[in-house]
RNA sequence: GGCGGCGUGGCCGAGUGGUUAGGCAGAGGCCUGCAAAGCCUCGCACAGCGGUUCGAAUCCGCUCGCCGCCUCCA
């Protein structure tokens, strides 16, 4: 049960061991230069999914998310804006949570930030250095990559064509191109730390490599990011980790880039919608599904066209679970188990999804030859469904005024008294609901 | 230039040697005071060209096209 891809491997892991009760997580979290997009969501959407997944298989998960807080986007901003970058950091890790919140991710047991963390990191460099892995230049502290056994490992590339490749500015002092910086001395003026170095600021691989051993401790289960850390980013935390002879995680996981025009959502190219946005216009709930429509490791396309599909998509399974009064039992069916099943194989929602969606063309068919008991077995296992991946059934709380004015409105049409029954409906619509009449009665559902 | 990946019906998106993916859109039907929904049925697709095979979307080769990473990025 439970295997997912480990992108150091290549190939499909068993993620739980036997017996294991436990599981630790670390996934790396924003740079909170700014508003989160679509991309991020779809980082929090799948690692969400990956902890309330286990969660439900009885693995109790323990998840860190570090809060890049010191970064030169952060300061630049600060910058423009006359703020200071605590305070630009602070404004957009708010909006960051308040962002996830409404998505309905969980948070994280713990969201460090890096600016916390800094004595540490110095403590890592420190040994480093001592250990002749780092040496210092006139600008920073350098990790020396010839120093990393199998280095690069994780994003399996050949070193001699990454070097050929590489596009990165050469500093003469570098032993090797590929040595990246581990503190960056700064001037007195700038935002920085004091280290034994100097004033300065730590390289942004060395943070996550202090929290996840720091809060996980060696050999934690999984670490996690987009695919665009890869390299180099959870190389050259691996590397890090590698010098100071610690374990580092046993498996890493990566998801997929969201795409808007078949091209990557990404600043630089302008294509991008802020999450707060999305939530705004579609609301929690078929962005989620939106999100999970694709297997976690494939590229996902978002935009308008997707999201309105997810919305029609919803509404259709609401309706049902609606129609059939379904709710989510409390001991999974077994429809909930196939569910299950396919998340269970490395995350594959698709398949998870054509399950649900054949139960409530199932469900329906039930309904339509009167087969009660069946369709309300297939309405609470596809509540049950979408309670499992955190989409939850719709929960519509009517105040007595509406409900009175549905009844009135019940009456006014068996007395065949069209004119106020319409009138009831525009009035309904004026406060924001959609009263449809369907042959099972008048539905309630927000404009 | 190197490395990795992908090209599936109008769109999104699974599959990976032989049985229906699924969703949205579209068409037909049912239901219906009106409206708006809802429900049912319907697709035989797999970039192109060769090859392997009894049989390929699925394996191999070539061609074309696209994307990602190699630089901050979820």
């Amino acid at each position: 049960m439970n295997v997912v891809y480990d992108t150091a491997l290549g190939e499909q892991v068993q993620l739980i061991g036997p017996g294991q009760r436990r599981f630790t997580m670390y996934v790396c979290g924003p740079t909170v230069d700014n508003s989160p997009h679509l991309g991020h969501g779809r980082l929090a959407i799948v690692f969400d999914l990956l902890r309330r997944h286990l969660e439900r298989r009885g693995v109790e998960v323990v998840m860190v998310q570090n809060i890049t807080d010191v970064d030169d986007k952060i300061i630049d901003r600060a910058r423009r804006s006359g703020m200071s970058p605590v305070e630009v950091a602070r404004e957009f890790e708010a909006a960051w949570f308040s962002a996830l919140d409404r998505l309905g991710i969980l948070r994280p047991t713990k969201s460090p930030r890096a600016t916390e963390w800094i004595s540490q990191m110095i403590g890592m460099i420190v040994e480093m250095i001592d250990s002749g892995s780092a040496y210092r230049i006139s600008d920073g502290v350098y990790l020396s990559v010839d120093r990393v056994e199998g280095y690069p490992r994780l994003s399996r590339q050949d070193r001699e064509e990454l070097l050929a490749g590489a596009r990165v500015e050469v500093l003469e002092e570098k032993r090797s191109p590929l040595d990246f910086a581990l503190w960056k001395l700064v001037g007195a003026e700038e935002y920085g730390f004091e280290s034994p170095w100097g004033w300065g600021r730590p390289g942004w691989h060395t943070e996550c490599v202090a929290m996840s051993l720091g809060l996980l401790g060696e050999g934690f289960d999984l670490h996690g990011g987009g695919m665009d850390l890869v390299f180099p980013h959870h190389e050259n935390e691996w590397a890090q980790a590698s010098v100071l002879g610690k374990r580092f995680c046993r498996h890493w996981m990566h998801n997929g880039l969201v795409e808007m025009g078949g091209e990557k959502m990404s600043k630089s190219i302008g294509n991008t919608m802020s999450l707060t946005e999305a939530l705004d216009r579609y609301g929690a709930r078929p962005l989620r599904l939106a999100y999970l429509r694709a297997q976690y490791r494939s590229p996902l396309e978002m935009g308008e066209p997707v999201l309105e599909e997810s919305e029609r998509a919803l509404e259709r399974i609401d309706d049902f679970i609606r129609r059939a009064q379904g709710a989510e039992p409390a001991v999974p069916t077994p429809k909930i188990e196939e569910f299950a099943t396919a998340l269970d194989d490395d995350l594959d929602t698709p398949r998870a999804f054509a399950v649900l969606f054949e139960a409530v063309r199932a469900g329906n068919i039930a309904l339509d030859t009167g087969e009660s008991e069946r369709a309300r077995y297939l309405a609470d296992s596809v509540a049950g469904m979408l309670g499992w991946v955190g989409i939850g059934t719709e929960r519509l709380v009517l105040s007595d005024e509406v409900k009175d004015l549905v009844t009135r409105r019940e009456r006014a049409k068996a007395e065949r008294d069209y004119a106020t029954a319409d009138q009831i409906r525009s009035h309904l619509g004026e406060m924001g609901y959609l009263l449809k009449d369907t042959r099972d009665g008048p539905v309630i559902s927000r404009a």
